[in-house]
DNA sequence: ATCGAATCCCAGTTTTTCCCACTTATCCAC
DNA sequence: GTGGATAAGTGGGAAAAACTGGGATTCGAT
C-alpha cells in the first residue's frame, strides 16, 4: 500500500533517489523491476512491474474508435518504460518523460494505493491550487455523503 | 471519543508533542500507530491507525475518471503517513506536511469524534474569522432543523 | 579505431533516528 | 502555604543510515 508524499531532488543526470522506505515495495526487494509511465493529467506513474500489468492489459483494450481513449491509450502504453533502480536506488528518468511532465530539478513523489504518481513541484502545486480555488465542483454520485 | 483543543508547539525538528491524556486513545497504550495525512481544506488529519482504515478504503474507491475526486483522493492518500510516537510521546511532521498545512511552530490539535485535526495557528483563526464573518452558505439539505 | 555516451560503482557528506539529560510544571503531603 | 517528589515537556548529541556527486569502465556508433 503505498502513500505519503516525498519531495526528491533529481541529480544533474536525471537519476531520481527513491527513498529507501519505498524500494522494497516497489521491487519486492529487487527481484521485480518498475514501470514508468505519463499520466494525461500530466504527471508520471510509477508501477512495481506486477501491478502494472492489469492496468496495462485494461488500456490495450481501449476501443481505437473513440478520440478521448485513443489519447489516453497513446499516453500511458506509448510512455511506458520498464526500468530498474540502480545500486545506490536510484530511478534514470528518461528526458522524454522529463519533458512531458516538466519535471526540472524537484519532484514530489505521491502514493496512491497501488502505485505512485511523480509530479514536478509546480504541477503538484497547481493541483493543489485548483483544490483550494476551483469552486468545489460536487463529488460523483454515492459519494456526497461521504464523511471523515 | 476525541474533543477538545490543545494548543501544541512543535520544537525545531519538527517534533509535535501529544499531550499525554490523548496518548493512550490514539495508540490504544502504544499497540498500534496513528495516520497523519493532509485534508484538502487546509489542515492535517490525525487518526489511530485502526480508524483510518475504513476512510482510506472510501477514497481508494474513488473513481480516476473524476476531476474533483481525484484530488481528494491524491491529497488525502497521498500524504497518508503511518506513524508512531517516539519514547517522549512525540510525532515527528514531515516537512510535506508541514509545508501543505503551513504549520511553523504552533499547532492547534482539535478533536473531531473520531480523529483530530491539526491546524497551524494562523489556518485556525482563519476559519474562526470566516464563521464570524458571515457570508456563509446555508446548511445542506436534511441538516435545516438542526437545533442545538 | 577513435570518439562519445551511458551505465555502474565507490566514497564523502549530509541527514535522520534514537536515546539521554535537563528544565518546567503539577500534584500531594505535611 | 510550602516543600518535595513525580511526571511531563524540551532540547541536544551521537551513532547509523541514506543521499549526492564524481569517476572509471564498457558498450555502441561513426
Amino acid at each position: 500500500m503505498f502513500q505519503g508524499a516525498s519531495q526528491i531532488n533529481l541529480d544533474a543526470k536525471g537519476r531520481m533517489a527513491v527513498p529507501t522506505r519505498l524500494r522494497d515495495p516497489l521491487t519486492q526487494g529487487g527481484t521485480v523491476g518498475v514501470v514508468l509511465t505519463a499520466h494525461p493529467d500530466g504527471c508520471l506513474l510509477l508501477y512495481p512491474a506486477p501491478a502494472w500489468e492489469p492496468v496495462r492489459a485494461q488500456v490495450m483494450a481501449f476501443p481505437s474508435t473513440h478520440a478521448q481513449a485513443s489519447l489516453w491509450k497513446r499516453v500511458l502504453i506509448g510512455f511506458a518504460e520498464e526500468l530498474a533502480l540502480d545500486g545506490a536506488g536510484r530511478l534514470l528518468v528518461s528526458p522524454e518523460l522529463r519533458t512531458y511532465a516538466r519535471i526540472d530539478k524537484v519532484v514530489m513523489n505521491v502514493g496512491q494505493g497501488t502505485h505512485f504518481e511523480v509530479w514536478s513541484l509546480e504541477g503538484w502545486n497547481e493541483q493543489l491550487e485548483r483544490l483550494r480555488s476551483g469552486g468545489n465542483p460536487p463529488l460523483p454520485p454515492g459519494m456526497e455523503n461521504f464523511s471523515l
